[in-house]
DNA sequence: CCGACTTCGGTAAACCTTTACCGAGACCTA
DNA sequence: TAGGTCTCGGTAAAGGTTTACCGAAGTCGG
């Protein structure tokens, strides 16, 4: 017997035969759908076993209108904040019957919207998007949401009502003011700000929430990455700067300051304090440990859920629109220490 | 007009009854699968547009039985190099009709078979695995392989005669020895190696590689993880070490011990010299540049399309059982600069 | 002994799509 | 004009599942 022939599927026909019932009766043995005598139960249960059969859901959810899964949409997996969300939110849905399936879009809204076909197509029970762009998303998430129940998470794109699951970015940069006011001396050196631009929701409000904090700071803006926050730490000190305190945008930014900072020679935190924003899949890398403000992931997620899971049942009414956001926490690690400087 | 209604899903029906045709007809528009008049094609794909048709991807599948979808299980998404190898692999299919769905496993055996039974069920094209464990995945590979066309990644459970794909670890760890011989003074300083313990392939197939490359040196083992490579390298220092070439089993290791020979301040590569392994989804970050032994992530991919794609359309015959194994490249950076020592 | 009620298995329809097959009409040739 | 060929639209089946509905049989009370 050649092993390669992935004998074409079984069905419940099959299944039937087999165990001398019909099919209504194997479909219901299976699902337990109508209480039925145990030996009958167990006799069919014997045939799918003997024969190896495995439900075709494709099949099933033809017939039930609901396909037990759970699409998620990420910018870019390579982008370890990225990653560690989508895993997060898979195991948010572990204790539940629905499967997350997750697909990147590469930083590519032509691939972000191929991602929404494919799950739309697919029939997906709901969508968790974490939108490529602020602006040129907007498409892609009315595409989605105009087909089935939608979320947006981390990023927002605000043009579109769906529901929204956040952090208050506003929050979290007056927690960070609050720990400079009290830790830092800032009259002799006010601190910096390197961010991200204005292409999505927190770069942005991360930006203006800095600048509301702390108004009279200098900001350099470009994107959410290592590469960036290593240029701009170069930039800033080539052009002067010895020492101070560095805010950023993102956790992976600050890693590229820190090493920015430490390849021009200077110590963290003596001569610079550094400071980060997520808290989540990358910051472990950070040596020293880094201060950050932890996004609180797991309320974030598990809220998610609920919303899913209440889409799904049909208590869709009241929150269609809703923007919630989670208020962070700052946690203080080696690399701006809680005494003054 | 309630906006969250999600108005039920137009159907070929739905469009023949507008464009007052039959449905044959609107598939064959849809899908040009047999000439027809422009001017009915028009009028056709006019009256989709109008009523917002979407093809039902499941309808499709189960007359087609084909999904044009693969199956990506990675074991861990919050680790960046399985993250990274998810985001190749879906780049790699770009350009196909293909579309790549992941799904994490989140380093559990049970979650693994139910992340297969998800695919499975849902009538995948095929199946790319990264196996969670040597030992304990293999039935859940097997389960996978008696089922649909499945190629293990990476990590490869032998006992399965699926495909694989991977990269030849031990031609990796002599060009690493090469490396050394040359560039560093090995009588004096024999090599470390900081690995993983036997549970994956990789671990098991570097391990022996450097030891066979580098029979005199002694080797640490733990597990794919920073924290381990930071304990393993002030285990070392404490022990009396105070200089040296560390070998690391994966780039993620290496990054542990920067941090942890940093930590006890020493400097690299002046006083320890650092090599990883993979160079994919976190080397960026270390700091000083990592050198590693790079894995022709792209080649790597591009064969499992090739393979993919000949088992769609059928030509699956020979290559079953195959494992090709692709020759890795040493780049060599400031971790252990090649002048002489 | 009859009617009502319960139990439980089966038939057939529905979910949405694609396509083999049929048939009707048009056009051409002998 | 008969017959052949070509074009092109439609009908119906198939793919695998679940379930409403039907009907048969058994039980029980009156």
């Amino acid at each position: 017997m050649v092993q390669g022939d992935k004998s074409s599927a079984v069905t419940v026909h099959d299944v039937a035969a087999h165990a001398s019932v019909s099919i209504a009766t194997v479909s219901r043995a299976l699902n337990n759908s109508r209480p039925m005598s145990d030996e009958l139960r167990d006799q069919v249960l014997a045939s799918a076993h003997a024969l190896g059969y495995r439900v075709n859901l494709l099949g099933r959810a033809l017939r039930l209108k609901r396909t037990f899964s759970l699409g998620l949409v990420v910018p870019d997996l390579e982008n370890p904040f990225f990653s560690a969300l989508a895993q997060r939110v898979s195991r948010a849905f572990i204790d539940s019957d629905i499967d997350v399936f997750i697909y990147s879009a590469d930083n590519d809204i032509d691939l972000e919207r191929r991602a929404i076909q494919a799950f739309l197509g697919r029939q997906v029970d709901g969508l968790v998007l974490i939108p490529c762009s602020e602006i040129d998303s907007k498409d892609n998430v009315l595409l989605a949401d105009r087909t089935v129940a939608t979320v947006q998470f981390d990023r927002l794109v605000l043009s579109v009502p769906t529901r929204y699951i956040g952090c208050d970015n506003r929050y979290g940069m007056k927690l960070v003011a609050k720990h400079l006011y009290r830790d830092v001396d800032l009259q002799r050196q006010p601190p910096f700000f390197i961010g991200a631009g204005a292409t999505s929701s927190s770069g942005r409000e991360r930006l203006v929430a800095f600048k509301n904090a702390l108004p009279d700071a200098k900001s350099l803006l470009g994107s959410f990455s290592f590469e960036w926050g290593q240029n701009a730490a170069h930039e800033l000190i080539d052009s002067g700067t010895a020492g101070g305190t560095i805010v950023t945008a993102a956790d992976v930014i600050a890693l590229g300051v820190i090493a920015g900072v430490q390849e021009r020679g200077y110590r963290i935190p003596e001569d610079f304090r550094i400071i980060g924003f997520d808290d989540v899949g990358v910051s472990y890398l950070a040596h020293p440990a880094l201060t950050s403000v932890r996004q609180p992931v797991d309320k974030m997620t598990a809220t998610i859920v609920e919303m899913v899971l209440e889409s799904v049942s049909g208590v869709t009414a009241a929150a269609r629109g809703a923007k919630t956001v989670f208020k962070p926490d700052l946690i203080i690690r080696e690399s701006s220490p809680r005494r003054l400087m």
